[in-house]
DNA sequence: TGATTTATGTAGTGGTCATTACATAAACAA
DNA sequence: TTGTTTATGTAATGACCACTACATAAATCA
C-alpha cells in the first residue's frame, strides 16, 4: 500500500547527511537544534516527527558516518591480505578521509563528545563503543595473523592493536588543528616503522 | 601599602585550581557557571570581579595546568642526555599523569575544547597553540641530537616530532575512556620500538 | 464530496545560560 | 566618627536551549 498522509517535503538521507556533517564538525551538545534544522532545510516539529529528538538524530549519525566515512577505513581489516596490509591501509585511509576538503576533518567519533561528561551520556557510551570495537577489530586481525603464522606467538596482540588505534585517534586532534594530508601520510609511515620491532621474537 | 578595601574571602589560587579541574573534566562549553561557581565556593560576582569572566578564568586556568600538571610531561626535553630518553620520558610520564586517579583522565589541552568550533574562537585558538607548541619543542630537540651526532642528518625530524606528538594526544582519548596505566605504558613501548627505524640512515 | 492520516509552519513552553545591578558588609583612611 | 574602597549575596537581566501545542496543508480512502 502507498503512503498515506501528506508526504514529506524532504529527503530523509539528505537531511540526515546534514546533520550528521553539523555534529561531526561542532560536536554533540555545540550542535543546537536552530544549526541542525537550519542545515538541513527543515523546522524542528519535521525534525522531531522524523528522527525523535537530538538525541536519536545523533545516533542515526553516527550509523550513517560508520557506514559511509568509516568504512572507507576500517572495512579492509578483515580482507587484506595480512595484517601489516591492513594496518598500513588503515592508518593511509585515514591520512586520506581526515584532509578530504568537502567534508570536516578528523573523525566525527572522536571529536564529537571526547569529555565523556556531557549532558547526554548515551551519547558519550556510544562513542566510546566505537572507539573500543575498531581496537578489538585490530586485535583480532591480529590474532589471527598470529594463527596463520605472518606474526610469532609471541606477540602483544593487545598491545598493538591499541597502539595503533591510539595514533588513530591522535591524527583526528592533528587533521582538526589543520595537518596536511602529507603530514598525516608521514605520521602513519612513522608508525609502520615499528612493525617490525613490534612483530620480531624479541618482544 | 596593605591592601585596602573588604578583603577577599577565599583563596585565589584554590578556586583557580578548582574551576581548572572543572574545565579539565568537562570541557570550555560544558562547564557552566554554575558547576564553577559550586567547585569554586563562591558566588559568580566575585568569581567575575576576580577573574574577569568564564573565558579569562578558563584561559588562567589552562597557564596554571601547563605549569602544574604539563610540566611533569614536558619539562625535561631540553635536560634529557639523549633525544631517545626525551621522548621516552615523555611517553612515559604521560601514561602516569592520565591515570592518576585524582585528577581527571587525559589532557586538559586536548580534551577541553577539540572541536576547534565552539562558541568562543579564542579558547579554540589558544589550547591548538599549545598543542602545537609541544610538536615543535620535541622538533627542536630533535634537531639539536642532529647536531651533535646522536641522529644522522637524514632524519626527518619534523615527521618523527609529529609522530611522537600525535600518539601522545591520542593517548588522551584512550584515557579518557578508562585504559589503565599499564596499557599506556604498553603503547608507549610499542611507540618507543619505532626509534631504531625511524633514526637510521636507511630513512 | 467528506473523513482520515501525515507533514508543516508559527509561535510558543519552561529551563538554563553567562552576565550584571544593586544593596550590604568589611576592611582602611582621615 | 565619617568617608572610601573592595568584596559579597541576592536577585534579576536578556539570550539561547531543547522541545512541543496547535492550527493548517496535502495527500489517500470511502
Amino acid at each position: 500500500m502507498p503512503q498515506r498522509g501528506r508526504p514529506r517535503g524532504f529527503d530523509r538521507e539528505e537531511a540526515l547527511r546534514s546533520a550528521m556533517e553539523v555534529f561531526w564538525s561542532q560536536g554533540y551538545d555545540n550542535a543546537s537544534l536552530a544549526d541542525l534544522t537550519r542545515a538541513m532545510g527543515i523546522n524542528a516539529p519535521s525534525l522531531y516527527a522524523t528522527f525523535g529528538g537530538k538525541e536519536t538524530l545523533f545516533q542515526e549519525a553516527v550509523k550513517l558516518y560508520v557506514r559511509t566515512e568509516g568504512s572507507g577505513i576500517w572495512e579492509q581489516v578483515e580482507t587484506a591480505p595480512t595484517a601489516r596490509a591492513a594496518i598500513k591501509h588503515v592508518l593511509h585511509a585515514t591520512a586520506e578521509a581526515f584532509t578530504r576538503g568537502a567534508t570536516p576533518r578528523g573523525c566525527m567519533i572522536v571529536l564529537a563528545a571526547p569529555q565523556m561528561q556531557g549532558a547526554n551520556s548515551q551519547v558519550c557510551d556510544a562513542l566510546k563503543a566505537h572507539r573500543q570495537a575498531n581496537g578489538c577489530l585490530l586485535e583480532r586481525r591480529l590474532r589471527r595473523a598470529v594463527e596463520e603464522g605472518e606474526l610469532p606467538a609471541s606477540s602483544d596482540c593487545t598491545a598493538i592493536a591499541n597502539y595503533y588505534v591510539t595514533l588513530q585517534h591522535g591524527m583526528s586532534i592533528q587533521a582538526r588543528d589543520g595537518a596536511s594530508r602529507e603530514t598525516l601520510q608521514a605520521i602513519a609511515d612513522c608508525a609502520m616503522a615499528s612493525w617490525n620491532a613490534l612483530t620480531s621474537c624479541s618482544a
